[in-house]
DNA sequence: CTTACCATGTAAGGCGTTACATGATTCA
DNA sequence: TGAATCATGTAACGCCTTACATGGTAAG
């Protein structure tokens, strides 16, 4: 029972909200997940049918829709090892910053080079921030019956409050670097 | 001469800055860079190995110690391809936290539990800040020639703005949780 | 004398991405 | 009618961690 692939654990997750097919979820990851989560079709698609074999999901095709879909629903067992998993201890929160990286041995290519780095992530944070203030306002003038909305709002200020402070720093390491 | 592997190149800056032990250089990884980037000896000794093999770095045994160091030089190749991969865009910043993606569904499990996971990161953020605090001190009190130092205050200070953040969203998270 | 730390490595296996492959439908 | 998007999947491959294996040295 030990051993929660994290790829399941976050389909069921989104499964437990509504019913989607594969590129629905590969969806929700592309936008509401991806500032803390990401997964690509290649491991999504082989998950969903490894959690329907091992009924924590069962598998339908839509009748309605023109579209080829498959729609996947969560199960009773599904529910149970979600739960189970959201009880268990985070066991990893990992940051892997290339920028980061880079700057830290940015003495062997100089300023110049460092300062194109910092401005790069400077222009992908200013570019994604909008997306999750407009996220927030939609959550506070849409709570629910269920508080999925409440807990999708942490997640959010998460986003947004850490993008904020990468800005600050943008602008206090473009000083450390100009100076001295 | 594209496809550079970030273990190569983290290695390699390493490198940069003075000769290392395969050893050493996971030990600069689980104190100095672990707030941007990690890696185990299970892909350190192997790739020291492949840099010595493509003429990027040189290895030789330490005559002056007791212990059977190897000890590891970066060859001029080696800077070259370091300062290659420096200028390149960076190609992926990534961001995967447990602690997100279990609040994110967090009303599975109720408040109880998401503020468990909260306080837990609240934590482990407030027993890692010291660290941060007191190398940027030291950094500070101790300019070098080359630029080293000031690089590495770059990553410093954006450790420190980011956990002194994250432990304000922690507030703000409690917040959320125990109103509406 | 034994615990902690120094020190180097390999093998198996897990996990995931990329690239490929295919085709329907919607919209301009 | 052609591009964008919807929609599902597989195969190859890469990269990394975990666990294992081994032994020396320093310090209490």
């Amino acid at each position: 029972m030990a051993n929660e692939k994290k790829i399941d654990c976050v389909i069921l997750g989104l499964l437990s909200h509504e019913e989607l097919t594969g590129y629905e979820i590969k969806k929700r990851m592309d936008t509401t997940l991806k500032y803390f989560w990401s997964a690509s079709y290649g491991s999504i698609y082989p998950a969903l049918n490894d959690l329907v074999d091992r009924g924590l999901a069962t598998k339908r095709e839509d009748t309605e829709s023109k579209r080829n879909k498959l729609i996947y629903t969560i199960t009773e067992n599904g529910r149970i090892y979600l739960k189970k998993w959201l009880t268990l201890p985070i066991e990893k929160d990992e940051l892997r910053y290339e920028t980061l990286l880079k700057l830290f041995f940015g003495n062997e290519k100089g300023e110049e080079q460092a300062m194109i780095h910092i401005e790069a992530f400077e222009k992908r944070i200013k570019s994604e921030l909008p997306a999750l203030l407009s996220a927030k306002t939609i959550l506070n003038n849409s709570p629910n019956e269920d508080d999925t909305h409440k807990y999708y709002l942490l997640t959010v200020e998460f986003g947004i409050k850490t993008y904020q402070t990468y800005l600050e720093w943008c602008q206090e390491a473009k000083k450390i670097l100009t100076r001295g």
